[in-house]
DNA sequence: TTGAAAGTTAACCATAAAGTTAACTATGGA
DNA sequence: TCCATAGTTAACTTTATGGTTAACTTTCAA
């Protein structure tokens, strides 16, 4: 049994895994307090549609709404993201160091495509957990 | 129409939202090489179960399998969450930025919870998009 | 050569997700 | 007061997800 729970990481990725709900936030980010019409006039579905990715961006903590009069606005709520971020950090030398060097360690064989080079020698060692964060994020 | 389609992202935060997918990677990721069924062990769950996850990892690109005899071994890919951290570090001023300055253009009223610092003042100025993307991840 | 081990596939089930249409509540202005 | 606007809720359909058990193929080793 391992348990490796989090109901805020699987809400937050489970909402980012929609595109409308992704432009619902992108969408959010460049203009803030959007009433729900507006901000559901971009897209080809029904309103109720709409109010159903809403729920779920609010369930995950992703936009609260206020009730002015009779329409309701939308504010982003980007916090549980930066779980999702750090969840993600975890991973980052991979793509971000120099893969050949990671790639002496890691592939011993031949990942994927490519059956070449069945080396197969000191398959213990592994890449000496990154020793700088190095964020170099490019965009 | 808006079209903000990747479907990428949409695959690898769909792969990441589920907890057993996400040890299945962490268990990869600092263990090379496992097979199905080292893999499968820990779970609480039957081995096609498991199978099933290891296909949507697959089909995200987040993991490739090699075979060996009658033993699969699967290995951690984790290039496309290299796409998914870009995108949430577009948001990553929301919780890096000084929320205090932040708040007073943002919550412009209580929004949500907390309804302290009712200043509504200046109510239409947006932070300046971040002038450094200033990666001051911690954890 | 025979049988256990490793993995895969098929068929099935229950629930959740994503959409629809239709009906409803509440608000604000003419 | 009346009605259009803004939003919500209900009921339903379809498809995807996450799980099961059972049967099957391939490989290794006794």
């Amino acid at each position: 049994m391992v348990n490796f729970q989090s109901p805020i990481l699987d809400r937050t990725f489970a909402a980012l895994a929609d595109p409308t709900r992704r432009a619902l936030l992108a969408r959010l980010d460049e203009q803030g307090g959007v009433s729900v019409s507006d901000l559901a006039r971009p897209f080809p579905v029904s309103l109720p549609a709409i109010m159903k990715h809403l729920d779920v961006l609010s369930d995950a903590g992703l936009i609260a709404r206020k009730k002015t009069g009779r329409t309701v606005t939308c504010q982003l709520k980007a916090e549980p993201m930066e779980q999702a971020m750090n969840w993600l950090a975890k991973y980052e030398r991979y793509w971000t160091e120099q893969l050949d060097r990671l790639a002496a360690f890691v592939e011993d064989d031949s990942w994927q495509a490519s059956p070449a080079s069945p080396s197969s020698a000191a398959s213990k060692r592994r890449p000496k957990k990154s020793t700088k964060p190095g964020p170099s994020r490019k965009r």
